[in-house]
DNA sequence: AAATAGAGTTTACATTAGTAAACGATTATT
DNA sequence: AATAATCGTTTACTAATGTAAACTCTATTT
């Protein structure tokens, strides 16, 4: 199974670069900078380190074309977004998350499909739900370990 | 009302020691070098720096007690995950906002109450939902603006 | 064929982050 | 009082990031 590089890091600046391949699947260089010109304000040396350092890290393949290169993602947006998001997770203790979670839906807008969506995937996850999430923090680094519960 | 410091960015080193913080309210740094010292395999200058660091950039506060400091957190731990857990938003388009909650849920143990919970939120979202969450990504780096509905 | 433009590669340079030793001022020990 | 242990501050040094100029081919235009 393709676990393809994807705990390699992206960067905020690479992230615009890969969202750009993402979009388009083939990509020159040159579509790559004429589309981030805008939005970034970047010179086109920018880019083009940019695009270096992906390929250089795997994060995209490139394919001779000629003299130039189509550039294609070599790693899914819904897994280098997963593995992005599921850095947060790491930051707080498993007890947490539901909150997280909540806060993250209350920030947010959503559609009547995806709210309808989500109750369906809760409605799933009844079944393997836990009584109680537990904390996997170190010691000293939350507060679980101090409210044994029932005593 | 306190949006102090909400943008400012913790690294992921200075996050440990946040968490320390946050678990106990007030600490000394002995406490926070101890308490780090066997999860993170830091020396304790390091703990020492981070903790100057995030005075530094006000994430922490310190209170002279004789003759050392007494830390506590200038910001909520809550206010902080919401802060880093909004970057992942900025970095794909709105319409899949949706869909990083679905994987985000899928990929995490949660309790029967937290179910319940974001069961009623989500019920409660219902009144702000919209038919279509539109895109506010920048031409090129999405591919929403291609397909246009009922075209 | 010579000159120019375009594409990728190298080099560059400042800032942030990770990690830590050295230093200076105090306080606690002997 | 002299010495050792502490605690915070300064300094240090490497790697990662952001940003970009310079350079080298190669292809296109004149």
């Amino acid at each position: 199974m393709s676990t393809i590089a994807v705990d390699l890091h992206i960067t905020d600046a690479e992230w615009e670069v890969m969202r750009v391949v993402w979009a388009n699947t083939q990509v020159t260089s040159k579509e790559v900078i004429s589309t981030l010109e805008g939005k970034m304000d970047w010179k086109q040396a920018t880019t083009k380190t940019l695009l270096g350092r992906l390929v250089e890290k795997g994060a995209l393949n490139t394919e001779q074309e000629g003299r130039k290169y189509i550039y294609s993602a070599n790693i899914e947006e819904k897994e280098a977004v997963r593995s992005f998001s599921n850095d947060i997770f790491d930051r707080i203790c498993r007890k947490n998350v539901g909150n997280v979670i909540e806060s993250i839906i209350k920030d947010h807008t959503l559609s009547f499909d995806d709210i309808q969506r989500l109750e369906e995937i809760l409605e799933m996850k009844k079944a393997f739900a836990v009584e109680e999430v537990d904390c996997q923090c170190a010691e000293g680094q939350c507060d679980c370990h101090l409210h044994h519960h029932g005593e």
